[in-house]
DNA sequence: CGTTGACTCTGTAGTGGCTCCAGGGTCCAT
DNA sequence: ATGGACCCTGGAGCCACTACAGAGTCAACG
């Protein structure tokens, strides 16, 4: 299964990850340092490949760096039980549920804001919803 | 109208804005210093708890800083046609729906992963859908 | 073997919008 | 005169990257 090593380049292209977050990621140590070439470039392997997948899939769901550090410490122990993913998992839903329902609130504010007559500074709702709030 | 001048913690008392972040907002030019006492304390007046409350409102409603500064610059001119905030809370508000469409589907995400059966490590779906998601 | 050009290296600084701290100074009521 | 609440400045730290500058490496082509 496993061919050559290959650089930063190719993870990057094979995870869509940039590559200085590559870096960035082993400066934090959450990716391990890979071995080099002689020339100093990075070599990395599969184990590499399948670790920063497993981040990138943690980032896309919001998941912190911290959340993803732990989670991935969990996932390194087969025979663990498995209650700490499942915790963070709800908190990170609730965090999520409560986003979208300030942002739901947000969005009411602003469609009732949008509805501007079109002409001066001095009768704008916009502006005016700004210095007071209407009720 | 106007009593008398006030200190920072007065005006952080009659808008909610933390001291340190006004100290900020003066720093960065979008609240305009104020006088000071013999001592050097900022001395507030009217025109500064006006202006800083427009500005919580539009933090508030998730503009940002360089927004705010816009929509404070076209306050000024009660005279000047009122499009470009018009145009700013469009944008905005097209801002606030992408971020509540991703959460969205993120949410679905996170409902699909939290059935976890609560066993090991090795069985959760939590972690085994980070290493490879299913379809 | 030499050159080209794509790739990579390190280290540092910047982003937004604050927030926190140390180490001092001020104000006013008692 | 003293205590305690308040305030000052300057700088660092937060998150998760992103963007350089200036140098070095690698592989292919001629
Ligand atoms: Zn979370
Ligand atoms: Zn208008
Ligand atoms: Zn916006
Ligand atoms: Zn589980």
């Amino acid at each position: 299964m496993t061919l050559q090593p290959f650089n930063i380049g190719g993870l990057s292209r094979q995870t869509g990850v940039n590559i200085e977050t590559i870096r960035y990621y082993e400066k934090i140590g959450l990716l391990p340092p890979p071995a080099r070439s002689q020339g100093g470039f990075r070599q990395y392997e599969d184990r590499h490949l399948q670790r920063l997948r497993f981040i990138r899939r943690g980032r896309d769901l919001g998941f912190s760096i911290d959340s993803i550090r732990a989670l991935l410490t969990l996932a390194e122990r087969p025979d663990s039980p498995c209650e700490g993913a499942d915790q963070m998992v709800l908190l990170h839903l609730d965090e999520v549920e409560r986003k979208i329902a300030d942002l739901t609130l947000l969005r009411a504010e602003l469609r009732k804001m949008k509805n501007c007559c079109g002409r001066v500074v001095a009768q704008c709702q916009i502006i005016g919803s700004l210095v007071a709030p209407r009720e």
